[in-house]
DNA sequence: CTTAACAATGAACACGCTTTCATTTTTGTC
DNA sequence: GACAAAAATGAAAGCGTGTTCATTGTTAAG
């Protein structure tokens, strides 16, 4: 870490580098400005001469006259969760491909938001907003809106939603959740599964509400019976105590469903470590996200996998798209889900 | 995710929030800058209005004539990482309490820093860089300095560093790895262990070069042999291979210290499920960082503890201090490390 | 060679805000 | 109630850039 101890340090200005190559100032604004006309060999030289002074475009003056802050806020609860971490690194490595930088900022627990923080992030001008947070609030969301900002907010929709551009307002990221679910259910029917525990996520997000939701429908649709639900959070911890509790009671789960693959892990270690049964022999298990941890060995888990490479890519047009021509024609990007199939339902 | 169909949108200014409360602008500016005078009715009033009209202060304008982005540059090669995004969490809301965002970047793979990057996020003027890559090129370093901008580079650093502060130009974190690493070579010995096998890091990481030196010091220190060293980057698969290639071999090794909590991972597992050796009976494994899944019951790891809140704390209180007073003193901040015990040595 | 068309250029303005600085109003003291 | 000191106020200047718009320099067509 470091510091200069010199503080005078005057950055310079596209004024000094217009005097430094003896051109105007415009002519400077027109060098960092690729579709602006200038003869080639004048921009060349006044480059050359930047790059000497170490010139850098003075991006908060930019804005304020372009009225584009090339920053992109993204809201996040934890910034730790894998798959959450995974969709943000994702995200900014494409985003700053195309010349936006990440402003980060963290949600409250309960994925609800702060309005200070929000008010605090409208300050920064964001060119588009992604909130991993679900329950954003309307309030929160016209303020935004007031300014023209795109925001996306990534939760899994449902299929319900018939796919119908014209009939929604906005931009959407669509994933087929159902078909994964369909081939899970399927699997662990073949295995002989008569009773599913659903292992749940955070009550306030709603993609956990739709996988519950559809869970259900599927197994009703196969004539199986209706799914334990068991309270979870997405944390590893939760889901270990509620597993515990659950085969305490003696519910007859010999299957567990999780919202996410996290939880998965929680439930297979209090299977496995506390309750002495054995995965997939006694109870098998499934879950849902497929990040990179659910291949450690230790676990191997069998999940639903949400591919995120092509989730970010979808999302990142969308968004660009929504950018570059902000009076497009509402566009829905639609994911299906597959089964990932490992070691702990065979 | 939605988008606003009038694109019109006019964004409330400080102009027409003091035409609105018949004040002036200067007033407008005052009302929002809270060691700035003005009388508290006024104020109040002047608020109110704001709130009204869903005013809020341009950063970008503020910051082009305060001189502060209140931005904090993060550098970062890969967000996924439990440690790093554990850090980026931490760091983040600490900043964000105190009226600082996080502007994230993505290094490269190899821990250097695309210069382009650099040149653009210069752009940005932040306030303070933050760079988890720890081979940061001198050139980069002297780019932002020029600007006096206080960076920050993450990494733990030599206990040969004597800690007269007197000595260095700038703020330090110093973590002291050695205690760590002793209490845990102090434990290995007791159980007989006799030959450590250190699972290294990425080469390029100044961490993992501080760690083996200082347990192959200690191992010194102790009579004890040698470390062998086997090759590694921090990945789970990685320490994977490694891990199967050293025992194939047949090196003799008794115990394995990883350069960090993930590799062990990757190296209990290959212990366990594919060379069929127990963990700790027939191999013992240390870990360093202490990640939240260490504890985790699959691992249950014995690890080499870095108090992220202890280390986050610290790393605000530099940075903060230096954005206050430029011109103080270096400063450095020490950190210890202890050994959590858990299963995989006793 | 002339004229029209076009590319290149720079002066001036605008973006939204903070900060002097000189002025006016309020407060405190005898 | 008079004076000095302190607090509150607004006009104007400026932060570093992009963008008209009118002007100049250059090429193409006739």
């Amino acid at each position: 870490m470091s510091e200069k101890p010199d503080r005078k340090a005057a950055r310079a200005t596209a004024d000094l580098v217009a005097r430094e190559a003896n051109v105007s100032r415009v002519a400077v604004s027109r060098a960092f400005n690729p579709n602006a006309s200038l003869k080639p060999e004048k921009r060349d030289r006044i480059l050359k001469v930047a790059r000497e002074l170490n010139y850098t475009p003075d991006m908060a003056a930019r804005a304020l006259v372009t009225r584009r802050s090339h920053l992109v806020g993204m809201i996040v609860p934890d910034v730790c969760s894998p798959w959450e971490s995974q969709e943000i690194d994702a995200l900014t490595t494409a985003l700053q491909a195309e010349g936006f930088a990440t402003l980060l900022f963290k949600a409250k627990a309960d994925f609800s938001m702060d309005p200070m923080l929000l008010t605090y992030m409208r300050g920064f001008n964001p060119d588009s907003v992604i909130a991993f947070t679900e329950n954003i609030e309307p309030a929160v969301l016209s303020s935004f809106l007031d300014r023209a900002v795109p925001i996306y907010v990534i939760y899994d929709d449902a299929d319900a939603f018939s796919g119908k551009a014209s009939e929604t307002l906005y931009d959407r990221l669509l994933v087929r959740q159902k078909d994964g679910i369909e081939q899970a259910v399927a699997l662990l029917q073949g295995y002989g599964v008569r009773r599913i525990a659903y292992l749940g996520g955070k009550k306030q997000s709603l993609a956990n509400t739709e996988r519950e939701r559809m869970i259900a429908q599927v197994l009703a649709d196969r004539g199986m019976a209706p799914p334990v639900t068991v309270p979870g959070d997405y944390t590893y911890d939760t889901a270990y105590r509620s597993t515990l509790d659950l085969f305490r009671v003696g519910s007859g789960a010999d299957a567990i469903f999780a919202a996410n693959d996290v939880g998965a892990f929680g439930a297979i270690d209090a299977l496995r470590h506390e309750l002495g049964l054995s995965v997939p022999d006694d109870v098998k298990v499934v879950g849902f996200d497929d990040i990179p941890q659910a291949h450690w060995k230790s676990y191997n888990l069998t999940t639903v996998r949400i591919d995120l490479d092509d989730r970010v890519r979808a999302l990142v047009r969308l968004i660009l798209r929504r950018l570059k021509t902000p009076d497009a024609d509402p566009l829905v990007e639609t994911l299906t889900t597959r089964l990932v199939v490992r070691g702990t339902v065979g």
